[in-house]
Formats: structure tokens, sequence, C-alpha cells
DNA sequence: TTTTTTCTGGACTAATCGGTCCAGAATGAT
DNA sequence: ATCATTCTGGACCGATTAGTCCAGAAAAAA
């Protein structure tokens, strides 16, 4: 999973993905066929073990609510900028590397969105229920947003690590909320 | 340059540039030394003839200012969702291919995003100037906000090319301009 | 211990990769 | 027409690619 998160699909070769896993290449095909269906197995496994859990996690260990979705944003400004943090996110190198030329990855790449989605939609409505978000907003609207706005500092990361720029995207998304 | 963009980096073979470009190998040898010259050659024609225009002249033709920042993003909405829009900008698709890996794509895919960027603050200025955006408002940081938006939007785009997710976006992001 | 089953290292293949090279066509100058 | 120059199609190269296959090691079952 590791190799293909930070090299992508292409330019993983058979030999650094068996090196990584540490087994020979007749089990990897015994196992997994070929690679593609090797790379569709490692966005299976990002998505249960990182995307569905990473950013609820945060958000429920900063308390929840719109405090929760600003621990998000802040934490993955921090991690961006480290350099271990700039292989980004396996599910937003996904959609842009093979979303327009794979269906089977597109549908999984839309699958751990649609985790970040969900985990902001439940903070999002907590926030409502506690009165920091106005309760006439559109909930999933405000989720989706969240989600397309980090994932374009993930886009902007990539490009340029400094701290300064995303931290500006930050602070502008989260005014929306208000 | 539409091969790269349309299908990245790795993935794209000599033949299918030689081809595309209709030109032999040896001449393209000669002229740009090596597939990564052509690669960077590539950006930078795309950062001159389309980065460097396109938002700002969707902004312009829409009479600048605020309703030409709803233009593009309504206009990226519908481009997005058609099928030869679905190869998505460019510079994002660079700045997550190769932004962790080589420099001098990075640099280039940072001097695409500060093309888009600059038209933003432009028109973020101007809106300011008539008064349809307060003027006590970060003008840079709205302006990298709408960046990060718009980019955000693009990769959603690659993994779910439905319209309703991203209009929800576009909405939402134009929302916090008030 | 012997037999059966499972697993694996590495040799192997065919295809393709990026890149080089040169004979000769096309072009332009004299 | 002849010479010099530029350009180009395609043969060719070694390296690497994804993928196959099997002898034999390891493990499990008898």
């Amino acid at each position: 999973m590791d190799v293909f998160w930070s090299k992508g699909y292409e330019a993983a070769s058979l030999v650094d993905l068996t090196t990584a896993m540490g087994l020979s290449k007749s089990s990897l095909y015994d196992t997994f066929g070929n690679k593609h269906e090797l790379y569709l197995a490692a966005m299976d496994r990002y998505n249960e073990t990182v995307a569905s859990i990473a950013v609820g996690s945060i958000i429920e260990e900063a308390g929840g609510g719109k405090k929760g979705i600003a621990a998000v944003f802040k934490c993955f400004v921090k991690s961006m900028t480290c350099p271990e943090g700039r292989r980004g996110c396996f599910v937003a190198n996904s959609a842009v590397e093979m979303g327009s030329r794979d269906d089977a990855a597109a549908k999984r790449a839309c699958a751990g969105l649609a985790c970040m989605e969900q985990s902001f939609l439940e903070a999002v409505e907590t926030a409502q229920v506690a009165g920091d978000i106005p309760a006439d907003r559109d909930a999933l609207a405000l989720a989706r947003y969240l989600t397309a706005s980090l994932n374009g500092m993930i886009v902007i990361a990539k490009a340029r690590p400094e701290a300064m720029a995303l931290e500006d995207v930050a602070r502008m998304t989260l005014r929306a909320l208000d």
C-alpha cells in the first residue's frame, strides 16, 4: 500500500512492491492476480484503515462538532508540511492519476471521499445541534465543501509545501461555517 | 502537451508522444533532449497558454469582481462534468503525480497555481473596491482559498464527475466571500 | 518417517520502455 | 547542377517492464 501511496500506480514497479511487501513475485501473483488488482486491494485497504478512520478520529479526539472540524484542518496543515506528509492522501492521488481511465479505481476513490464526507457531515450536524453552525445551512453541502477544500489543500501542498498558504486556506474555509 | 495532460508523465509513452506530435523520435530528442525535459516544456507551454489566461479571461468576460469569480466556478462545474473535461487541470495533475519527487515539475506546478491565485486576487480586490466583498477581508488569503477550493473540485470531479456535489462545493465556496 | 500439500526464490519470456544512431531524403545556398 | 546543411524514418540498443513457471524448500498431515 505504501509504495502505491507514495509513488502512484505507474511509477511503482513490481520490484518496488515485492521488496516492500517482503514476498516473492510468485506469491504476489498467486494472491492478487496482477498489478492492477493489487492496486485495487491497496486502495481497499487504505479506505478501511485510513480513510474511514483518520478524519473521524481527529474530529472525535477534538470533541466533535466545529472544534473537531477545525482540528482536522489544523492537523492537515501540520502533516502536509512535514516530509513524510508529502505523499499526500492516497485517495486524492488515485483519483487524479487513475480517475479518468480506470472505473474500478475511480469507484474506490469515490468511496474514500465518501468516508471523509461522512465524517464531516456528522461533525456539521453535531455543530448545528450545539448551535455552533446555523441550523438552516445545508449540512451535506457543507460536508462536501469541506471535503473539497481539504483535497484542494492537498494538491497545493504537493506543489508548494510551505505552511503559510495552507493556513490561509484553512482559516478561510472555516470562516465559511459561521 | 495534451498527451501528458490526459495521461500523466509515467503513463505517457514515447510512441504516444511522437504520434500525437507528428514527428519522429530523433527530432523529438534533438529538440527536447529527453522525455523529462519534454514534460517540463509541456508544463511551461500549459502555463503560458492555459493557466495564465483561462481563469483571468473567464473573470474578465463576466465583468470581473465577484461576478467573475462566480463565473469561474460555474464554468468549472460545467467543464468538469463533460467527457473531455475529465482530464482535469494539467497543473493539478502534475502537482499530484510529480510534486513530491520532481522539484522542477513542482516549481512549474507552483507557477501554474500562482497564475490562478493572481487572477483571483485581482478579482477579489476589484470586488472589494466595488463593495461586493468586505474591504477588511484578507484579499490574498481569499485568493488562495479560492484556488484551493477549485483544485479540490478538480480532485473530486476526477473520482465522481456528477455535477451535484460540485455545485454544492461551488455554492458554499462563494458564500464565504460574503 | 513418509507422503502430501503449500509456498517461494529466481530463472525465464515476450513486450515495451527510453534513448541512440545513421543512411538518406529534403532543403537551401552557390 | 552541385555541394553543404538540416532534418527524419526507422533499425537498433540495453534496460526494465509485467507476468509465467517450476524445482525444490518448508510445513502439515499421515
